[in-house]
DNA sequence: ACCTGAACACCGTTCAAGT
DNA sequence: ACCTGAACACCGTTCAAGT
């Protein structure tokens, strides 16, 4: 008993980098982004508040890395062999799906800043697609910033439809009846809203299009709007789209 | 003198909405959007701490009243008879200046919601071009959604990249020297820091692309993207892009 | 109608001191 | 090396009471 390599519980257990980045995860899905807190975490994590600015210097470098592990394995096994277009499309997708694992992880992914490994390693992949592809390294450079605001803006908007019962209103909502009662989020509430504010005579192209501007499946309209930047990208192709004439 | 229409000085002058969303973006420019906080703005409007609260109910609501103000005028006089694409392109380009009228624009109006006067606007108008170019109903409104992400995601990285000083650590920096010094915001540390992260034999692509990872020329950069979706755009029309065959 | 004064319930961050 | 205890300097929000 006293010499067990590993202790059983985690109490007492001294923490690492690490465990205080996964914790801080994990209490982001439980609370969502505005309402995660320091003073939260180390709550979670059974230590006094300044315990975990040992092993992280500031909020913000936390939030960084936190940023920086959602996106873990985004750019990994992608074939080299595959087109161009099958390559974005993958990496895209990858992407949103590495925002959609977390609450807030859009919102997270976009006050981050750049250079940390698992973003670069994503930004690699694109820009090597976008330069296979045939396009000069500006037009490469550039191309993957398009790609990539829409992804995170996407990912963003979908998570705030989902889900702003507890990060809408600033911290304070304090005695909520911890409503788990609709099925699928907020997403009715907001197109109610949306809906009242039209007006007949200065919204009539909102009205025409009215039951798709609050789209109830996310999966296709990311699609739509991806294989309108990717046909974007094609059209401008040095040489590929027309035949020689 | 004592029937003076209006008061000369505006000290003990009662507040009315706008006053307090007006000063609250001149605040939000002075300090940035993580330093804009309602005691601060009470004190430059020279009232107590709650005051503000009889105008806006909470700070939320204040930053959605302030990000509509900022988009005052955007769907204006939009010439009705101008092709779609060039609808579309001065849509995006009033959209973009809008948001970087005032300090963190981009931020604000992202998480702002919906359905506001202005936002309206902007949004009928675009989802209006798409129409007239016959996009059906479904891919005029996603489409719409597309155009809106980058316009704000690229304004937002944009603001990101030329003023963090205030607004990149959280609210706390508080002994920091006044510094003026840089000439154009925080560019040159952007990219040293971006280039030191950069490995020769993990990120080729992006070496390879490399002066062009952090642009010097953001109007062009935006015109790049903005192209980009409206050719993807064009690709996609019902009948336009290729002559019957 | 509009604002004051004062409180309530929080924050992020720092840092001597402990182990 | 890693954490405690306690403080510092803030926050957003509410609300009786004033005018």
């Amino acid at each position: 008993m006293i010499f067990l390599a590993k202790p059983i519980s985690e109490a007492m257990m001294r923490l690492s980098g690490s465990d205080v980045r996964a914790a801080a995860l994990d209490l982001l899905d439980e609370v969502g982004l505005d309402r995660l807190t320091m003073r939260g975490l180390a709550t979670a994590l059974g230590v006094q508040n300044g315990a975990t600015y040992w092993h992280f210097k500031s909020k913000q470098a936390l939030l960084e890395a936190m940023a920086d592990a959602m996106l873990a394995g985004v750019a990994d096994d992608l074939s080299p062999l595959a087109p161009w277009d099958r390559r974005v499309a993958e990496l895209a997708h990858r992407l949103r799906r590495a925002l959609l694992s977390r609450r807030d992880g859009g919102r997270l992914f976009a006050t981050s800043f750049f250079p940390l490994p698992n973003a670069l390693a994503y930004g690699e992949a694109l820009v090597g697609a976008l330069l296979g592809a045939g396009l000069p390294a500006r037009d490469a450079a550039w191309t993957a910033d398009t790609v990539t605001y829409y992804v995170v803006g996407h990912a963003t908007e979908e998570q705030l439809a989902a889900g702003p019962p507890a990060s809408a209103g600033l911290p304070n909502s304090a005695g909520l009846p911890d409503g788990a009662d609709l099925p699928d989020g907020g997403g009715p509430a907001d197109s109610a809203r949306l809906a009242a504010a039209l007006h007949p005579t200065r919204h009539p192209s909102l009205i025409a299009v009215g039951e798709h501007l609050s789209a109830p499946h996310p999966a296709e309209h990311f699609d739509h709007g991806l294989t309108l930047i990717i046909a974007g990208i094609a059209a401008r192709l040095p040489t590929q789209p027309t035949p020689p004439a």
